[in-house]
DNA sequence: TTGTAAGCGTTATCAG
DNA sequence: CTGATAACGCTTACAA
């Protein structure tokens, strides 16, 4: 069995109250005693029940993370934030990913009425009202990385993604006039892909561009996607002078395309995606895109919630997430 | 408050076992009294506290996982493979990175006499005598995803990166004769760079490649390091004909390198990497290189985890990670 | 089939 | 400054 406070107070003399206070370094504690008792916890290498210790203190050391996949950098990456800034605060990370509705609800529920985490961070992209509605009834401090929209219910770090998408689309077209332009999308039902597409529309309203429906294509944001549609271009259609996608890897499913067809990058067609992934700079050339800080993310994310956790302050803060134009050669 | 189970039992007329009891599906409990009892729980939004109940049992929901960094889609393809397989079986997943010696210390300290986690899974790169020492001292179920020599002591998952590496030589050796050869290694302090250094060394004795030690650079397994290093090549000697590296992305950014001195790869310069990260598939050519299923290593890892916590049995067993020849186009 | 009650390890309150 | 003890919510013998 593992040594509990209970062994150390038998061997030092003393009451558990005392080992309690001693170890929490209560200041009444005369220091002789103290030294003691740190003196035998070190000897029979004692180490805090947490499982008890949070029990009895209602909360816990461990900061709840919802996402909706990890794949993908930008998830990863959020993680990394997280994870690090929790760290250097004493909390550990709980990792959970909601691959589908039910198991969303219930790792919310766990981490709120359950108690396992003292606070959570949900990442949410697309609409789903039951789970707002949850997370209002919850009284468990939590961070919402989402759209614009729940930015005065809850705490939130807001992505700009119709700003970013609009201002990447302006930079472009305001380069050189296009021939002919196609825009991939994210799915339709993610809150994010639809307001990069508005920023995109709207842009292209403003610079006179003319869009056909058939000229927005709906992908779902992998890299597969992007090469999947790009092909079809080249099989079917006239090619277009410039592709714009809902995100960086759609992008890069593009260029593979596109490298494949031996085709000029930058000088006889053009791209640019969303997202600023590293990826999209290593290569040659390097993808004009637009870059959304998602390491900050989480480390304002876990920021935010630990503030929240301090002041219990029920006002709500919104935090909007920098993004900034990286200026490739593919346009 | 939360409700508790003491509430039910008030509403229902029974007692907190009989409760207790019914809502952990006990076949004791009558028909009738445990769908009254459900019913109640369901009406007053019953959650059970984890908290209270993991302090219980001894025990808790959560699986731990000790990472050296989160840096990499490697580490982050082992989170989701781990995370994936976990929550299947009921698990949430406590992600930590040690940043360094202390906290690997705490955290592995808090997840075993702790109590925090009921099983973990740590990942070592690095020759630590302590820290195996405290492993050996942990009466928590746990899996060692390492190099091979910790195999007899712990559940290990390893990856054969020496095998890895020589058998990609074999390959690379065995397409044609280089002029020249230079290999970019990962930190000196890093076991899986040792092993895939020593297999590069013994490829080469094999096909009586001469080797000088200038000829083996170190590098940190980072991007900038891999164009740093090959930047030296383009200036002070002759060009290598064949560069191997320590992994994907200093290769990567050896070829970014080659790409802007336009030498033609897999034509004039020829170049492998070893860890089959997407990204060095996406480029064209495509990257030559050892694919190391990573995904895959968090997943067994957690599989091995829970039939060591379910059976508890004593003997050590270990999984060898499946490598796999990419053949790419840049040899 | 159900109830009573002990107990998990810690913290916190109240007395001394 | 220290000790005795209640309390946290739940599970689980043991009794009924």
């Amino acid at each position: 069995m593992a040594p509990t406070i209970k062994e150390i107070a038998k061997l030092a003399g003393v009451s558990i109250a005392t080992v309690s206070r001693a170890l929490a370094n209560d200041p009444k504690v005369i220091a002789s005693t103290k030294s003691k008792i740190d003196e035998i916890a070190r000897k029979i290498n004692y180490q805090p029940n947490l499982l008890a210790r949070n029990f009895v203190k209602g909360t816990s050391n461990l900061i709840g993370l919802i996402l909706p996949h990890l794949y993908d950098e930008f998830y990863s990456d959020i993680i990394k934030g997280v994870e690090k800034y929790a760290q250097s605060n004493g909390y550990y990370t709980l990792v959970t990913s909601s691959s589908d509705e039910d198991s969303l609800s219930d790792s919310i529920a766990n981490f709120t009425s359950g108690g396992l985490s003292a606070g959570f961070i949900i990442m949410l992209t697309s609409e789903n009202d039951e789970i707002v509605e949850q997370l209002r009834h919850s009284h468990t401090p939590l961070v919402v990385i989402s759209d614009k929209s729940l930015s005065r219910e809850f705490n939130s770090i807001t992505i700009n993604n119709y700003e970013a998408s609009y201002k990447l689309c302006k930079y472009v077209f305001s380069k050189k006039k296009y021939s002919s332009v196609k825009y991939i999308s994210g799915p339709k039902s993610n809150i994010d892909s639809q307001m990069r597409r508005d920023g995109f529309k709207d842009a292209c309203r403003e610079f006179s561009m003319p869009i056909k429906k058939k000229d927005i294509i709906e992908g779902d944001f992998t890299f597969e996607s992007g090469e999947k549609i790009c092909k079809e271009f080249f099989y079917e259609e006239k090619i277009p002078e410039l592709i714009l996608t809902g995100n960086d890897m759609m992008a890069l499913g593009c260029i593979k395309v596109i490298n494949k067809n031996k085709l000029k990058l930058g000088e006889e067609i053009f791209i640019a995606g969303i997202d600023g992934i590293i990826l999209g700079q290593m290569i040659s050339p390097r993808l004009t895109t637009m870059k959304i800080q998602t390491e900050l993310i989480g480390t304002n994310a876990v920021k935010m919630l630990l503030e929240q956790m301090k002041n219990n302050n029920h006002k709500h803060r919104n935090s909007n997430v920098v993004t900034e134009l990286l200026k490739g050669n593919t346009i």
